[in-house]
RNA sequence: UGGGGCGUGGCCAAGUGGUAAGGCGCGGGACUUUGGAUCCCGUAUUCGAAGGUUCGAAUCCUUCCGCCCCAA
């Protein structure tokens, strides 16, 4: 069948659509361009970048197979960068790559692999979708535990799972590497991108500045007894737990407990300060479609790379939830997703409050 | 200009004769397909200044400078 792979240039991807080749599918590659790759003055992270693009192209060159780049330049703005300058600029921490595999990959590149002809859109994500007996998707961890990326992959729906897929979910990442290799694609040893494509590293703040049209206003730094200990250049700048660049000194090491976007103001505490035990989510995505009426005990996780903690889901609304951890979580952080898990599934998630 | 106290790296702070702990912050690295976190490494030839005593001082003495508290 014909397949569209979304290739970024990096390894996953390639073995991806090399994998699908392999076993014979009619495979097209496609490359999202999100950005004007002309502009000199603006400096991109390690994804997405016009040597990506090439090199994207030089592996589905190798593959024998068809590569298009499409141009999702507004979709990616409207989508994902106005989401992500409007959260920091609202004191929450967003997480865009949510938003360019619900919103883009699996919404907007979907599109256009119907407009080929493709029946289902694959990706390099760690993750994995089956189709259980009663014909209702569930979408999987990836079977590499440290390269799981079913996080990100939370917002799914039925219809988008029923045509994504996953070819290296099922492989650890050292399988994906000596799979590139015996594909011999030339990026079988490309380091593993990392971190936004759109803002480097370190110049998140600095991206959202550029992008507001109102400059984000400097404030100050208290307790949480509202004793003013420093200054600031924005709320934008800080995120729930962060520890470094404070520029605070205290005898014990100060975290972000609070940020108050309107008053301009970041409430710092010790670490305990941090612990939380509920928090309720928006946007819920329950995966199966069908909400439970009565609460459910899950694994919840508020963000990738930590550890899932049981907790009681109750709904408080159609697409609402309140989680309640049975031992209290540091740093529940807004705008950040929690995802439920039952063991190797995902249930649903949403986005904190 | 009476009495008392204090001045150690960016901040806090051990150390009161034996050759500068520690924490915070900061820098770098590791980890990591978001942001944080976490972990590791680094961070004062020098203790307000200048003299002096001593084999040896941040630690003792003298003077000076600065700051704080009380009393006027």
């Amino acid at each position: 069948m014909r397949i569209v792979v979304a290739m970024s240039g990096g390894v996953d991807s390639s073995v991806a659509a090399a994998l699908l080749a392999a076993d014979g599918h009619d495979v097209i590659g496609l490359s999202m361009q999100l950005y004007d790759q002309t502009r000199g003055d603006v400096r991109f992270g390690s994804c997405c970048t016009i040597d990506d693009l090439y090199d994207a192209r030089r592996v589905a060159a190798s593959l024998g197979i068809p590569h298009y780049i499409v141009n999702l330049e507004r979709q990616f703005g409207e989508h994902v960068l106005s989401n992500f300058i409007d959260e920091y600029a609202s004191g929450r921490t967003p997480i865009p790559c949510v938003h360019c595999n619900g919103d883009l990959k699996f919404a907007e590149l979907a599109d256009r692999a119907r407009g080929f002809g493709a029946v289902a859109v694959a990706t390099g994500h760690y993750a994995r979708v089956e189709r259980d007996s009663s014909g209702r998707y569930r979408l999987l961890r990836g079977v590499d535990a440290s390269k799981d990326q079913s996080y990100f992959l939370f917002i799914l729906s039925q219809d988008q799972l029923a045509h994504a897929q996953f070819p290296v979910g099922a492989l650890t990442k050292d399988d994906v590497r000596a799979a590139a290799r015996r594909f011999e694609l030339r990026v079988a040893e490309k380091p593993d991108s990392q971190e936004l494509c759109f803002a480097p590293s370190g110049e998140h703040a600095s991206f959202v500045d550029e992008n507001l049209p109102e400059p984000v206003g400097a404030g100050v730094i208290t307790d949480r007894d509202g004793h003013v200990l420093g200054r600031h250049e924005g709320t934008h700048r800080f995120t729930i737990g962060q520890r470094k660049g404070l520029g605070l000194s205290a005898g014990v090491p100060l975290y972000v407990v609070a940020i108050d976007a309107a008053d301009r103001r970041v409430v710092v505490g010790p670490r305990e300060a941090l612990d939380r035990t509920t928090l309720t989510a928006s946007q819920v995505n329950w995966i199966s479609g069908e909400i439970p009426s009565a609460p459910v005990r899950a694994l919840a996780r508020i963000r990738y790379r930590h550890h899932e903690a049981p907790a009681t889901i109750t709904w408080l609304d159609a697409d609402k939830a309140r989680v309640v951890f049975d031992e209290p979580q540091t740093a529940i952080t807004p705008g950040q997703a929690v995802v439920f898990y039952d063991g190797d599934e995902v249930l649903g998630g949403g986005w904190i409050d």
